[in-house]
DNA sequence: ATGGTAACTGAACACACGTTCAGTTCAATG
DNA sequence: CATTGAACTGAACGTGTGTTCAGTTACCAT
């Protein structure tokens, strides 16, 4: 509850420009209130994000593996779309507050976030390795397709003029090209 | 010198977390005298922003024209990264400080992102229609580029593994397959 | 030497900040 | 009905905020 409001709060005005008291009439108390919930309000950005990558790393494992390189492929683009698309507001923090976080915070998340590219650098290490992809460098490949796809939750709006499977069907394609496969 | 000052301190730390006390502090005055110099915070934001996208539009007008779609695509893709690698501050804030801006500020900024973007979907589009791009929609193309390139500025050290003339090669196969040409 | 002016200081303004805490409220438990 | 305890208020704490402005400084033209 609170959690989320902060969420809303933060992903619109940013983590400094939103107040302890402005999250609090968010869900009707007063700033004081919300010291039973969280020590701090750092501890209120660091908790989302940090669930946040536990979340998407946690949903990523749980998505069926395949072999072909290909088709690992495809379905990482099209999780990584559909879950950033589900929250959009977790997602904009995630990138956008890296900045608000106290460093040892910030190294915490950074972990977490490298660990999720990792996945992909992997499914591009071995395609590449069987010749399925042609790239002549995997890391930046990886950085590639992640900002890529990411970007999509800039854009992208329920009501548009795309469904989310043709979003996910014209960016697999852009993805596959870009990658020689 | 206190726009610059400014422009560094924003885009580390975000504009909301930047007093004025503390610009004034990098530049060696008292926070009053920056007042000599622009007539409120806002307008510090909101005119680096401005040139920057000014300078993009301009320095993008003064590259030369090509006739072949694909080879305008390059020269975007090229001048994109170049343009956007030689300023990081100013594109962190660009894209990050949307936010933080008053609504008749934003509504200008967006005007110049979007006529920016313009120029790619423009490329794009002729492409398309001369057979040169195979691209099922145009906008959501101009998006994904414009986002994977963008990407790059995030990662990319000077001193890092890979040469600027690299990246831009790289990025531009990736460009070229995915725009399917 | 003198007057003018642009740059700057340092203090002040009213307000907002994160955080703490003694006290109040109120539903659940005995 | 009395007691507990968690949830919450409202005020206060020291500090920081953007901005203003009467003065001081330092330099330049006369």
């Amino acid at each position: 509850m609170i959690r989320a409001a902060a969420e809303r709060l933060f992903a619109q005005h940013g983590y400094a420009a939103v107040s302890m008291r402005r999250i609090a009439a968010e869900v009707g108390m007063q700033a004081g209130a919300l010291y039973n919930y969280t020590p701090d309000k750092q501890s209120l950005l660091f908790g989302m994000m940090k669930s946040h990558l536990e979340e998407l790393l946690a949903a990523w494992a749980a998505t069926p593996r395949t072999t072909r390189p290909a088709e690992a492929l495809e379905s990482f683009t099209r999780f990584h779309i559909s879950f950033h698309l589900d929250r959009p507001d977790a997602v904009f923090i995630a990138y956008m507050e890296l900045r608000s976080l106290e460093p040892q915070n910030f190294t915490a998340i950074e972990t977490l976030r490298r660990r999720y590219e990792t996945e992909l650098e992997t499914i591009l290490r071995r395609g590449k390795a069987t010749g399925d992809f042609t790239i002549p460098d995997t890391r930046l490949a990886t950085m590639a397709v992640i900002a890529m796809l990411t970007g999509v939750t800039t854009w992208y709006r329920d009501d548009g003029r795309l469904s989310r499977e043709r979003v996910e069907r014209i960016y697999w394609n852009m993805v596959r090209k870009a990658m020689g496969a």
